[in-house]
DNA sequence: GAACAAAATGAGGCTTACCTCATGTTGTTC
DNA sequence: GAACAACATGAGGTAAGCCTCATTTTGTTC
């Protein structure tokens, strides 16, 4: 197992000990290639590809990010941050709905702009990833996004926290097939389910919604974790 | 190119020349292997793995099905075929309204059986395809059920019949998340979008629906053609 | 500018798929 | 049962992508 690497934001910021120059180069090199890539062809791009991108060899690629994950962590850090924040924020708005709504279209648009993104929201990190956190975090403000929506009585009474992952799975599949093509379709989507999740005349559900812990195994599954039946 | 194979059904029916005994017994295990893999893993399961299933060589696979998409139409054959069917029926049902529900819902529940039908569900055979004419069929039966159903009033009036392309790509991903987690839970999710579609919950939508040739074009792309930018 | 650690390199092993084709086997026909 | 076409076979070529590691290069330090 390597030794922990800069643990610190994007780039430039002092780590524990400096990395060389020519090191901080790559590795800024890289970073940006694969942004680059990830956000073209989305999150399982092949690694040889970011590597010739940043004009470095594969070696190189592993010495600075050993695992995909290392990487996708740093490329996707600052979105997921973005993200976060639109979440703070809609909790601090008046009116909950206006603050359900944009949470959910700053969402998508993260994931519009970015294929690589568009992957990343869909799915549950493993619990020792370092932006685990985040998401959870992201997790724990959409719980409170819904509820308050549900209080003050415009969101539907039924529709539970859980519900909102149909919104980021729809939406990952829209956007694969009609990003470049129709580049604001989705928004279209977004709002025809906006409307089903609107409190008046809300008719029965069939289906009672996901539980935690499936919304929990699903989105690990998505991520490509093996299905382990424990 | 080769020449046309057993025009006919899924198996025994006498084609033009009928196939030599053991032909015909490996094409059948061929197409059951491929119907049990393809289920389980989708439209892009290894080959190689469906003739080991098949209990047959990889070679004897390709002098059937010289490509992936000649064993994938005579596979889906039947469940298009009851998709047209609930489209039909849908058609002749009084309440236009239940018709588009019974459509969907059917269309979903093919989908949630089948990870290969979900993928097929999803894309556009090429023009050339002898499934494409189904395919057409459907599309056009859809129209139908959704302008019937916005004059009956009870389908928001600002729906295309290409918004359906939603619905499938959604569930699509819906499926491929909770498939095995979660059985039903695509329920709660056409339902919540049923929701969206009526006409005493809709406001406006903020952006134009797909054009026919954009969906022509994003359904072509997920099934894996090269997006030719002309 | 020596000397050493830190980094870069990329050929090459590994895997998983795809698909072909020279050869061997089997059904069918007369 | 001979003879031939039809069919089956699977080793092997091709191509991606993964990842490693012995070697070489480069920055940094004193």
């Amino acid at each position: 197992m390597p030794p922990e690497r800069a643990p610190a934001a994007t780039a430039a910021s002092a780590p524990i000990r400096p990395l060389r120059r020519d090191a901080q180069r790559n590795r800024d090199s890289l970073l940006a290639a694969a942004r680059a890539v990830f956000a073209e062809q989305g999150m399982q791009a092949s690694l040889e590809q970011v590597a010739k991108r940043a004009g470095v060899a594969i070696g190189t690629l592993y010495n600075h990010f050993p695992a995909r994950l290392d990487l996708v962590q740093e490329v996707f850090a600052g979105k997921l941050a973005t993200w976060v924040a639109a979440a703070e924020q809609a909790l601090i708005m008046d009116d909950a709905w206006e603050g359900l709504c944009l949470f959910l279209e700053t969402m998508c648009e993260l994931q519009a702009r970015d294929r690589g993104f568009n992957d990343f929201a869909s799915i549950r990190l493993p619990e020792n990833a370092c932006l685990a956190g985040q998401q959870t975090r992201i997790h724990e403000l959409g719980v409170r996004i819904v509820e308050r929506a549900r209080e003050q009585g415009r969101l539907r009474p039924d529709l539970v926290p859980e519900d909102l992952a149909f919104v980021i799975w729809s939406h990952s599949r829209i956007i694969e097939a009609t990003d470049g093509i129709a580049p604001h379709a989705w928004r279209r989507h977004l709002y025809l389910m906006l409307d089903g999740f609107r409190a008046e005349r809300a008719h029965p559900l069939p289906e009672q919604p996901l539980t935690p812990e499936q919304l929990y195994r699903a989105m690990l599954r998505l991520g490509g974790a093996d299905n382990g039946t424990d």
